[in-house]
DNA sequence: CGGAAACCCGACAAAATCGGTCGGGATTCA
DNA sequence: TGAATCCCGACCGATTTTGTCGGGTTTCCG
């Protein structure tokens, strides 16, 4: 029950992106520095920039950047970009839920309330909040 | 950034153990009926047997229930025997983190603050809860 | 006592997913 | 024009997932 590098990875180059926020692109290769194999890491910009977290500029001197600041940046938004949408079970979430007992399923419940409760966590975190260290420790 | 069908099945079974609880042990059978290869369950009955969820008969007329009243079983109990401790990355967690920038990584605080925030929400439902459809929506 | 009804266990295996690599293309700057 | 970049899809080995199977053990019941 853990997520993939993908997240991993995808979190760390947000990172550093929002810390560069306002410095003008930055290369792949000055994003990989984080400690992630420039090859792959390529891969995974691509799935940040279609889910439209980044914006690139091709060519020389051409990178990535944020495509929005920090704050307007969700926890949510980069992992969901990852990894897909957080979902327990493949009976909760988009789809007709090939699960027969669809009312009336006690597990059923059981997930839509979990993935409800983490997604509005991921919801509360922004990258503005981790750069700075302020998770609210109370919510 | 799901979890697999072990967890799934998991929950079923035991859910369908509180509901006979007390009514004695219930075979594998009967178990399977929920919608699950019975072969496979049978598999994973033993894991939620060796972390003490649940008791067993053997022989005839043996079965499976749990090994206590379901006020003190929660998801977490369940899910971690399935799957393992939820951890989403694996910088966080037991072990010596490969991670070389332990300290002062902000990413590091975001999955901590996540499997810290994750876990209570599975400590705070109990099988209990589940079977009588009374997730509390305000947690 | 002798089945039959159960659980127990380890080996095996197909399929999916993960974690990348690679090669070639398209763009843009200097 | 050439170098620095990003872009894209194909491919690939390792691991994990999701089971199946066969045979063993334990216990009840007649």
């Amino acid at each position: 029950m853990k997520l993939s590098t993908r997240g991993k990875y995808g979190l760390y180059a947000m990172i550093f992106l929002a810390q560069h926020h306002g410095e003008g692109p930055q290369s792949l290769k000055a994003i990989a520095e984080v400690g992630t194999p420039e090859s792959y890491l390529e891969q995974l910009l691509g799935s940040l920039r279609r889910a439209d977290l980044v914006k690139t500029v091709r060519g020389a001197q051409g990178g990535y950047q944020l495509s929005r600041p920090p704050e307007d940046i969700t926890a949510r938004d980069i992992l969901e970009a990852m990894e897909g949408p957080f979902s327990l079970s493949d009976c909760v979430g988009e789809g007709d839920s090939p699960c027969a007992r669809k009312e009336n399923c006690p597990a059923r419940s059981v997930w839509e309330f979990l993935t409800d409760k983490f997604n509005g966590l991921l919801d509360s975190i922004t990258l503005a909040d981790m750069i700075h260290q302020n998770l609210n420790q109370t919510t």
